[in-house]
DNA sequence: TATGAATGAGGATTCATTCAT
DNA sequence: AATGAATGAATCCTCATTCAT
């Protein structure tokens, strides 16, 4: 792909992204070629077709996701610690965008995996953090997961605010009291 | 008004929920008559575009969650226990739709001013809470009130399951341990 | 028919011309109804379809415009009297808006009838007109009767204005003979 | 602008007005695309709405005749062969349409720039006819324009038919005085 | 490859007319 | 006879998509 195109393809992307968010999913095309600076016919080369625009805007989102799980993961630390961690990541990333957008797509088998594969390890996670005890061992992983998912997809989510902050503590496992923030942690 | 047309409206507000739930918001209006068992003239005689239909279907949500609300805050108990009862009314309203609904809609004083009057008295009854020890005092009302909204405007929200049990928990106050549900209370 | 149904009748007459006047002819039956005190229902039981009320507003100026021509053809006079008086009868009368009106009917005998018999009186009192010598004799009666409409038929015609008088002088014969052309102007 | 596009826009500009001379004002869009040969897309690219479209052809018409206005001011003879001159020309243009369009448009300030600056145009050119004595002054020179729009506007009009040809006479100034009103009818 | 004009199916809305109350 | 609700065809307009330049 020549340069100038990949240019243009990520310009579409980031456009659309940023205009989805600013005017709903019922943007036009017209609007979002020119919002990227190009020509309709230009993005229908890159995107054959709404759709197509729109799942590579959740691919983006979800194989972030996918990625920074199982990088996490792959680190050391509790369970919760995971979540958390994985939680602060994901501030950076459109999941409550992506989640609406979402629904406005006939079925998509790549974005079904990518979700199914993000919350096998998120699942993964909650349970290992069940056992070693971080995360409260009397809700099913999934649950966790989809309390979780809550605190991660809310529309202003940033990273540390107190709604998250309460949900994620409300996952922790253990005697240590729950919500108090720690000293050095201010709530916000 | 007459019976007949009464009867109309009301299976056009029915049918439009039922559609939006289940296939967006996107539903057309000819799609929206038909599932009334009326023309499309006989819909815009009862709502003269698309926006009063939506609104009117917001209208009627936030109409009976505020109806709720206050009841309940007029009865007996402590700020938990009423933001609890309030959560299982909820769980009849369509709000998590209403929610997305709303989004698509221009500014509108009605909506405006119920949401503004819900949220008062939600806020009202978290500062009574916290007061009476039954939630926790470590947050803002207003972020008690929006985690409480997030229990209850879920998509598939229903009376006392376990994600909103946890959340709601999660905004209790005082030593008792938080999630394990008291013996007269079994998780569902 | 009952005192109220006339009544009716011409409330919606008057009201419907009213409209006309004020908002152009698209105006919709329901405003009519409205503009006329009663519902749709009763404005259509006195007429059977849009055309058949816009053609009685029709039919009553031009039935109006004909009893005059005769009624003053009937008079003494000279024939340029005749159209003067004739005019100044006019400028009660909705000509013009009948007009446009008519142009967005279909075919109509009763006002072709009428249209051509008030047209048969006009050109023959302008005929008289120049015999009696009254009525300059350069033009053929049509067109005498064509440049009287146009004074008639004009949009806010006030019976005497200037434009009007202008153009009925201009129908003037006699020894003066402004019309006729100069040496080095042919008349086409 | 593409050679097609400007082609197609000059077709559809030209299709409409044989459609509103021939079946009025009240043809559908749909219609006419046809009469242009495209699709109504195409109609609507060129002008986002009818009223764009109707401007449009108003615009045209009001423009040739500010330039025909103009033009002939500029050049020699007296205020009434002006007058005449502009008169001939008009036949050329739909001004008895665009008039009658002109009507169900919404306010329009181009437009309305184009009429009050022709009729300033026609205005001078009158008062000028009536200091050179060759307009007659027994009017206001509004008048003088109303009369001389009213030869120029009419359905049919052709260059000097009798009918134009007779108001324009009678806007001669001069010796001879046939418009001067008979003793007994004192103009208004 | 980029451009932007053209296409036309689809959706919102209006309104003349019919019909149940 | 009056009312006003219901009907549905017709119209305006939008926008995803295709295609000529």
């Amino acid at each position: 792909m020549r340069a100038d195109a990949r240019r243009n393809r990520e310009r579409i992307v980031a456009g659309a992204l940023d205009l989805f968010a600013a005017r709903g999913s019922a943007v036009s095309m017209e609007d979002i070629a020119q919002a990227a600076g190009v020509a309709v016919g230009t993005l229908y080369r890159h995107f054959p077709h709404r759709h197509a625009l729109v799942a590579q805007i959740a691919e983006s989102a979800l194989t972030d996701l996918l990625a920074v799980t199982r990088e996490v993961a792959a680190g050391r630390g509790t369970g919760w610690q995971h979540l958390d961690e994985i939680a602060r990541h994901c501030a950076g990333l459109p999941l409550a965008l992506v989640k609406t957008l979402i629904t406005e797509l006939p079925h998509n088998d790549v974005l079904e995996r990518l979700n199914a594969e993000s919350n096998a390890s998120l699942v993964a996670i909650a349970a290992r953090g069940q056992r070693d005890g971080s995360v409260r061992a009397d809700l099913a992983p999934e649950e966790v997961v989809e309390l979780f998912s809550m605190a991660t997809c809310r529309a202003g989510a940033k990273a540390g605010d107190s709604v998250s902050t309460v949900i994620l503590d409300g996952l922790r496992g253990g005697g240590t009291t729950r919500a108090t923030p720690a000293p050095d942690e201010p709530r916000r």
